[in-house]
DNA sequence: AAGTCGGGGGC
DNA sequence: GCCCCAGACTT
């Protein structure tokens, strides 16, 4: 058992965070072991996300789904609908087919060279489903252990491809056993102690060997490319309804916000620089009420919001004005309809 | 290797 | 404003 290993885990059980799809150290001392499906869920719901954010989204899917197979029997619409704001879409996509993979196959794949192969499981989800819920001996390295495996070797090759430096490196320091407790370990001492910025060396378990520490540079790991500006983009969004009702719109099965629902809306045009944003006006498009502000992955995106009130009855799909929040809608839309209500 | 794909919170 | 967050998938 390397010295590495044993101070992470020695530190995680006295450490650990509580989650909800967790099980404690010393209850996986007594045998306990956590349920894949939630713990498979989590993984996928906290890609790129918070877990303020994220556990909000997993608590209510549980509630609804409490096994993979009832998640298998919903109906599509409604977990997209359930998804809606929690980004990343493909993802939401993914977690369906793979619900429904799974219980046809009748349980998860206990290890991660097979996780793999299922939709919406990349290496760092395989690895930490495998290793958390089958205590498999593999590594899950995600955002937190690159911050500290680069911090405690001081490996300055840029990310992404330090990802691969980081997997290396941390193979031959894994524990000979809690391999999932040891993943979990990671990921804690990364969110709460080896933090992006103002680390809190005094009391990590490995800042005696770290050499970043020894530096005093710690904040100079990961070292990250370059990242290109932002263009801008802008375009038009209509709400259109009677006073009872709004319509809606099924959005594309690919590309941005693919599958969800969404509102009438323009194409959105790049601005170029220190070009001009068109000038709202209330006369063609109905009255106009206001902008909204939204920043995507790759653009920015200024909406302009437009009412167009109509006493015929709306045709295609529509929502009930009094209930927009449970219209499924990318939070994007989601603030273009409320400057209808506001 | 580079682009695509959301959203929110911290500072 | 910029940064980051339990990344995956496509080209």
């Amino acid at each position: 058992m390397s010295e590495f290993s044993t101070r992470i885990l020695d530190w995680y059980d006295a450490h650990a965070r509580q989650l909800p799809w967790r099980v404690s150290p010393q209850a996986r001392r007594r045998g306990v072991m956590p349920d894949p499906y939630r713990v498979w869920l989590s993984e996928v719901m906290l890609q790129q996300t918070t877990i303020p954010h994220g556990i909000r989204y997993f608590l209510r899917f549980t509630e609804l789904w409490p096994t993979v197979e009832d998640l298998a029997r919903a109906d599509r619409e409604d977990v997209m609908r359930e998804w809606a704001g929690l980004g990343y879409y493909a993802r939401a996509r993914n977690l369906y087919a793979c619900a429904q993979l799974v219980s046809s196959q009748g349980g998860f794949p206990r290890v991660a060279s097979e996780l793999k192969k299922l939709p919406g499981i990349g290496p760092y989800t395989a690895g930490a489903i495998a290793s958390i819920a089958f205590d498999e001996r593999v590594a899950a390295v995600d955002g937190n252990v690159e911050r500290v495996m680069t911090r405690f070797l001081a490996i300055d090759t840029p990310l992404p491809k330090a990802k691969q430096v980081v997997a290396e490196a941390l193979e031959p320091r894994l524990p000979d056993h809690r391999f999932g407790d040891f993943t979990q370990a990671l990921m804690d001492l990364g969110a709460t102690i080896c933090t992006p910025r103002g680390p809190a060396c005094l009391t990590c378990p490995l800042s005696d060997d770290c050499a970043a520490h020894a530096a005093g540079r710690e904040e100079a790991f990961p070292v990250k490319a370059p990242k290109k500006p932002k263009p801008v983009r802008h375009g038009i969004v209509k709400l259109i309804h009677n006073g009872k009702h709004m319509a809606i719109e099924r959005r594309p099965d690919k590309g941005l916000l693919a599958g969800m629902n969404g509102l009438p809306t323009s194409d959105w045009n790049v601005i170029g620089e220190g070009e001009p944003i068109p000038e709202p006006d209330s006369t063609d498009q109905g009255k106009y009420l206001g902008r909204v502000e939204h920043v995507f992955t790759h653009f920015k995106l200024f909406l302009d919001v437009y009412e167009e009130q109509r006493t015929a009855p709306l045709d295609g799909l529509t929502t009930p004005l009094s209930s927009l929040g449970e219209a499924g809608l990318p939070s994007v839309f989601a603030k273009a309809a409320n400057l209808l209500v506001t």
